[in-house]
DNA sequence: TAAAAATACTCCATAGGTATTTTAT
DNA sequence: ATAAAATACCTATGGAGTATTTTTA
């Protein structure tokens, strides 16, 4: 029994005829003949008893019927489900990224979509690069925003926007607004702790131009971005944080960037995915949308 | 998409793997991955995410997976119903019987069968040989009980009892019990009316031995078998009945046979059924023990 | 005689198989 | 190195067709 023997009974049964169920389904009369004489021989049972000129259901075909009848709408509603969830806008998605985007560019970027998604939501998952990348390896997560190329071919690193490492300072103790890389040396520098991507990547800059941060005067180690801003605000020291960290400051001229006449800290950002999975309706969209969205920053 | 790739779907989902599906589903992994494949397609969507050693499914899967089960529970239950019905002993059988049938054999054997079958109603629809027998061809009825077989070979004609034609007669009016067929002209005749099946009967046979009923002295014509009961108890006169129709008279002395010395009136009755229909179950069980019954009359 | 289903056959798609290759663990 | 899925290829069943026969209205 399979469904098209089911729905070519179904037409036999509602026309009262093989001929008729065979023009209504554009299959020739033998064909439906051989249909439900199989049906008969698999049910060990007549299903219309032949008069010759027309035919009579008998009751096991009235019993069939309206259980062949439920299988077939059945079928098409699976066809429908199935188009539906391709197209699917619901549901939450789930984002593994590295502080700087997690907390600076996720929020701004999902806003705008929530608007026009609105039955979409989120959870982001703050961690470092190396996590995310686990986390995506092992399908406990399908999208990630990192730092940092971790190798394994399996992973796509699709890139996104580009992050520049900037040095700040309170407007009020510091007058310069360019300087060398060797005049940082004369400010107290407030910094991340160990083990923060920000100064890892910090320390492997100024390492690059043999400056490391030893050779500074380190006047706080904080353990998050807003503490080492806030620090600053307050005249502590120097500091250097993303951009993206301290955008909003910057524009009210709370802190101040001063620009390094001979380094540039910049380093690009990259969304992962497992190369093999596929993602559901709602992440792609939302990754077409964030790709656009770090065009037009 | 029919139930079987419906079927190698979810075991494929169920166990999380192609290979193991086969072995549960006692085919090989190619054919699964064909099966799998072939679903694919037709839904324009990835099903399964290949991760070379293992496999995790798709949104689109899960969907489906909730939808496959219903078709394929749905298909077990057909099955099964059709299972039902072939053995199903309740509804109500539709039976068209002739005068002495209908009301003197079909309710004997209906007690002994609604004990044993207690959800199988009944239905005698009283009616002419002619007319019941057009009710079959018409298929407005299944099985019938007829004292006559009026050809149509489309009819299946089963012998069933054999009924007699006798002359009875009121113990304290008529000494004799046996006579030859002359000896009935001595007394006063009453009959069912023309068009009456047993009428026809009697008539037949009289006038095969060259005595039509109008050489009789006619005391009396009644429009049923009771009628002519209560007449000949009465003492009006003789007359001749189906025995079935007169047994219970004939045990208790009411009515008294008197045997004819030379002739034997014997008609068969036969159950008719259209050759080309089924008979549901109920039907073929009551057929069964009325045959049986018949035997032990 | 005509309309409907059955029968006899041919053809081709596909479900199933075996053998092998590819891929990730 | 191994387990799992994909691929390539073969076979046979059965779905669909055409042509014809049987049957009853």
């Amino acid at each position: 029994m399979d469904i098209h023997q089911l729905k070519v009974f179904a037409s036999v049964y509602k026309n009262r005829s093989f001929s008729r169920a065979s023009e209504a389904l554009h299959l020739t009369q033998p064909t439906i003949s051989n249909h439900i004489k199989t049906l008969e021989d698999e049910f060990g049972c007549k299903l219309f008893d032949r008069l010759g000129r027309s035919i009579i259901p008998t009751k096991e075909a009235e019993v069939l019927y309206t259980h062949a009848l439920e299988i077939i709408t059945k079928a098409e509603t699976i066809n429908e489900a199935i188009r539906e969830i391709k197209k699917d806008l619901t549901g939450k998605i789930m984002i593994g990224a590295s502080t700087i985007p997690g907390v600076y560019l996720m929020p701004r970027m999902m806003t705008e979509f929530q608007k026009k998604y609105p039955e979409i939501s989120f959870q982001i998952q703050i961690s470092d690069s190396k996590g995310i990348l686990e986390s995506i390896s092992k399908h406990d997560l399908l999208l990630g925003i990192v730092g940092a190329k971790l190798g394994n071919d399996q992973i796509n690193y699709i890139p996104f926007v580009e992050d520049q490492l900037i040095v700040i300072a309170s407007p009020s103790k510091v007058k310069a607004n360019s300087l060398p890389l060797k005049g940082l040396t004369d400010y107290p520098l407030v910094l991340r702790e160990e083990g923060s991507g920000t100064r890892r990547e910090t320390e492997k800059f100024l390492e690059g131009k043999g400056l490391p941060p030893g050779k500074f005067q380190i006047a706080g180690i904080f353990g998050s971005t807003d503490a080492v801003k806030q620090a600053v605000k307050a005249g502590l020291g120097i500091s250097i944080l993303s951009k993206f960290a301290v955008a909003d400051e910057l524009e009210h001229g709370i802190l101040q960037e001063i620009a390094l006449t001979d380094l540039q800290m910049r380093r690009r950002f990259y969304i992962v995915a497992h190369k093999k999975r596929t993602l559901p309706k709602a992440y792609e969209i939302f990754l077409e949308h964030i790709l656009t969205e770090s065009n037009n920053l």
